[in-house]
RNA sequence: CGGAGUGUAGCGCAGUCUGGUAGCGCACCACGUUCGGGACGUGGGGGUCGCAGGUUCAAAUCCUGCCACUCCGACCA
């Protein structure tokens, strides 16, 4: 992409509503704009950033064999008068009359919703486990959106829903959610630690929040150390073996880890004092078991082996693309800007040509912008009519992983300036080896 | 929902107290000089001063009502 064809609005001042880092750089470096209180537009560098959150997100869904469908953000309100939820979910809950002065909602989350989906259509023990989810925006009309994304009233989330013939079963897909969320985190560079979550009226242990170290989290958060250093379960993890995958969550719960709600002293008294860790944390998601909460109302039952039918069990398993795209600023940023982890990264690289308009560096950055886009490289070009202070600091400011300097002095020797955004790492080196250097990844 | 604020050009702000033809910096446009870490000069464009009503010869400024947004708290993914 040629800069000067894009539409990339950077604001060299921060605007005064904004508080927190994520959300300061997502305005300045024009990846979101706000339209109304907790309401944003994702702009087109946004937009990218976003989708590749939301495609690692989908590919581990599937690896750990959950379902996409879509469903509609409007709901109707007799659906969620089945649960008993209309009059029990309060004033966040946005409700809305269509011309005929039905009652319908914008969906907060989807729970009756597929569970009617689930009950119009499966009958028999032989079709479960099943898990269907979706990438689809929520809204809930928060007293007080704050901290652009992180809190908004309209927000992107990941809802996946396993339904199973018993509580043994829902374990092992509650298993997998769990393990296909390690992943999906740290995939995006996070380390994102698994937290006992209340469970409410539902009780049990089978409730987790998954919470990344920032300073500038929401919630303080208790843990022992020896998380961060965890191994990430493997891409070729069998979610079909329920006792490997067990043992998996068995080993990512077996430390002490806790927000301060359900912080408990003696628990973590018993942590070494050298392993005892005290942070600010942000929720990135949060899974959770609820037996028959919907299916016992909503009368979504299944023919068991034994010719009974059976309330099916549930369970719900939520990620926040839009969020996580704040969060992970604030864990990856510096005093320029932007430091994109390269899953996330909205281009790999930023071509940046010094003199526009020198035949030069024109025909040498040309060259070498559809070499790199040829092996498989997103190259932001920045080809416009900059001095060459701007155009590093718009290319610090959005945080593109490589940047590619070339400009006349380099040139005269042949050679080009790499620059790592992340360790801020230079090396030269001759124009027609970048390409080998970098290697093809298509 | 309680408390505190703010609305003046795309962004950041001054002007409001004490009414008298709307300003500054950045950004934008033109030309020239520049060009390896956000250049400089000259000229220029852009504003129903949040909205409505009122007071007045005259309102960004005073009065009344409303709206929007932000921050702190309670709440929440």
């Amino acid at each position: 992409m040629r800069l000067s064809r894009y539409f990339l609005p950077i604001l060299r001042e921060t605007p005064k509503e904004a508080e927190i880092v994520s959300h300061r750089l997502m305005l300045r470096a024009g990846l979101i704009r706000q339209e109304a209180a907790g309401l944003y537009a994702w702009l087109p560098l946004g937009l990218r950033v976003l989708n590749k959150v939301n495609a690692i997100i989908r590919e581990e869904q599937n690896r750990s064999g959950a379902i996409e469908l879509l469903m509609p953000t409007i709901q109707s309100a007799d659906l969620w008068r089945e649960s008993g939820r209309y009059d029990a979910y309060g004033k966040e809950m946005l409700r809305i009359q269509d011309r005929h002065e039905r009652e319908m909602l914008f969906g907060p989350t989807n729970e009756e919703m597929i569970t009617e989906i689930f009950r119009a259509y499966v009958r028999s023990y032989k079709d479960l486990p099943l898990n269907l989810y979706h990438i689809q925006w929520k809204f809930r009309d928060e007293v007080r959106p704050r901290f652009g994304v992180m809190r908004s009233r309209e927000f992107l989330m990941k809802d996946a829903y396993s339904f199973d013939l018993d509580k043994e079963s829902a374990r092992h897909s509650y298993n997998k959610m769990f393990v296909a969320y390690l992943r999906t985190f740290a995939r995006m560079g996070l380390k994102a630690i698994p937290m006992r979550a209340d469970t409410g009226p539902i009780g049990g242990d089978l409730s987790h929040e998954f919470i990344i170290l920032a300073s500038t989290g929401e919630s303080e958060v208790f843990c022992h150390a020896d998380y961060l250093d965890f191994p990430t379960p493997p891409e070729n993890t069998d979610f079909d073996n329920v006792t490997g995958l067990q043992s998996t969550v068995d080993k990512w719960t077996s430390l002490y880890a806790a927000t301060s709600e359900m912080h408990d002293e003696a628990g973590f008294a018993a942590v070494p004092a050298e392993k005892k860790m005290s942070a600010r944390g942000i929720e990135v998601g949060h899974i959770f078991y609820f037996g028959t909460k919907y299916s016992a109302p909503m009368g979504a039952k299944v023919m068991g082996p034994d010719g009974q039918e059976h309330e099916v069990h549930g369970g719900s398993y939520g990620i926040g693309p839009s969020r996580l795209v704040a969060a992970i600023i604030e864990a990856s940023h510096d005093e320029n800007g932007i430091i994109w982890p390269e899953a996330v990264a909205p281009f790999d690289v930023a071509l940046l040509n010094l003199k526009a308009g020198d035949a030069a560096t024109d025909e040498a950055c040309d060259k070498l912008y559809r070499e790199l886009t040829a092996a498989g490289y997103d190259v932001l070009y920045d080809d416009r009519d900059e001095r060459p202070g701007a155009k590093f600091a718009t290319a610090d400011l959005i945080g593109i992983p490589l940047q590619v300097v070339i400009g006349p002095k380099g040139l005269a020797d042949g050679k080009v300036e790499l620059k790592h955004r992340a360790s801020g790492e230079r090396e030269l080196l001759p124009l027609d080896n970048v390409l080998a250097y970098l290697g093809n990844r298509s």
